[in-house]
DNA sequence: CGTCTTTGACCGGCGC
DNA sequence: GCGCCGGTCAAAGACG
């Protein structure tokens, strides 16, 4: 793989991907590419500055993981909205445990006959806490803006859909997909920009537990390591396995590995870049995981 | 027959 | 309290 150490932001990165945690400014970025044709560029964090410089370094083990850990009760706190008045201090609900063990208490053994449309249990859908005056937690949110035609990448997992919604100024509906796993919690949120139609957006919430089990749609993919594993790549390097399209779809072309400007750089939250000079104005799905400063 | 999609209904959070 | 909106459920249908 290639260094990463201080990647220029705009530039394209050839290999299936790369990643790199700034300890320092406790940031996390996330490159994506697919051989050009499919690029992305992710980019999450913790305390990030808005004037501050990128800075990448590896970091040991022991680190990584508490930064990990860190990101995940930060990111389950910001994407749940700011909401320091008034609900209770919003996240402070949450867990104060890391992201899995949102899972943790029923994730592992959670029957979740997602394939099957079964019954309603009454059990809890892992990100979908009930308890009533409890807090939904939602899981770590990562964000990809891709150039593509099909609305569904292929990314070496199984999805089922289960809803899709009209999303509010925007003329594309928002598709709502969950990873046929049954101890899989990963859900996948799928929307076109109404901005950019050419361009998908797609989130992914949560961290896959387990491997891709080949490719049920394409090819297969040999990886090890994926959004799993806490999102803890055991390097500052990280694999994901490309973003695929299904092969029978034409081929998307390269969005961009678009340099995020520095000074929008704020909060704990996943930045999304865009095609388009501008950020969308559509309060869809990325009103969700851009600050409203960003746009 | 099993899996997946579609789609209307329902629920909860949030702003006014 | 009310209405809007996002997110999810689940029955029914489509498909291989």
């Amino acid at each position: 793989m290639e260094d990463t150490e201080n990647p220029d932001l705009g530039t394209e990165f050839t290999s299936e991907s790369s990643w790199t945690r700034g300890p320092d400014s406790d940031r996390a970025n996330c490159f994506f590419s697919n051989h050009g044709e499919n690029s992305i560029l992710c980019e999450f964090g913790w305390n990030l500055q808005p004037d501050e410089p990128a800075r990448f370094r590896d970091l040991d083990p022991v680190e990584a993981e508490e930064r990990s850990d860190l990101a995940g009760n930060l990111e389950i706190q910001q994407l749940q909205g700011p909401s320091p008045a008034g609900s209770g201090g919003g996240g402070a609900d949450v867990s104060t445990s890391n992201y899995p063990s949102v899972s943790s208490s029923s994730s592992e053994d959670l029957p979740d006959k997602s394939t099957g449309s079964g019954g309603k249990p009454p059990e809890i859908p892992s990100t979908k806490v009930k308890k009533k005056g409890q807090k939904r937690i939602r899981q770590p949110r990562f964000a990809f803006v891709t150039k593509s035609e099909v609305d569904h990448l292929e990314d070496g997992y199984r999805w089922r859909k289960y809803g899709q919604k009209a999303v509010k100024n925007s003329p594309f509906p928002r598709s709502y997909y969950r990873c046929t796993n049954s101890k899989c919690i990963v859900k996948k949120r799928v929307e076109r920009s109404s901005e950019d139609p050419t361009t998908v957006i797609t989130t992914y919430e949560g961290q896959h537990c387990h491997h891709t089990a080949g490719f049920p749609r394409g090819g297969i993919i040999s990886h090890e390591a994926t959004f799993s594993s806490h999102m803890n790549p055991p390097t500052s390097q990280f694999h994901y396995p490309g973003m695929r399209l299904p092969r029978e779809n034409p081929p998307s072309t390269v969005v961009q590995s678009q340099p995020l400007p520095v000074g929008a750089r704020e909060g704990n939250t996943v930045h999304v870049p865009t095609p388009t000079p501008q950020l969308p104005t559509d309060e869809g799905l990325l009103g969700d995981i851009v600050p409203p400063g960003m746009r």
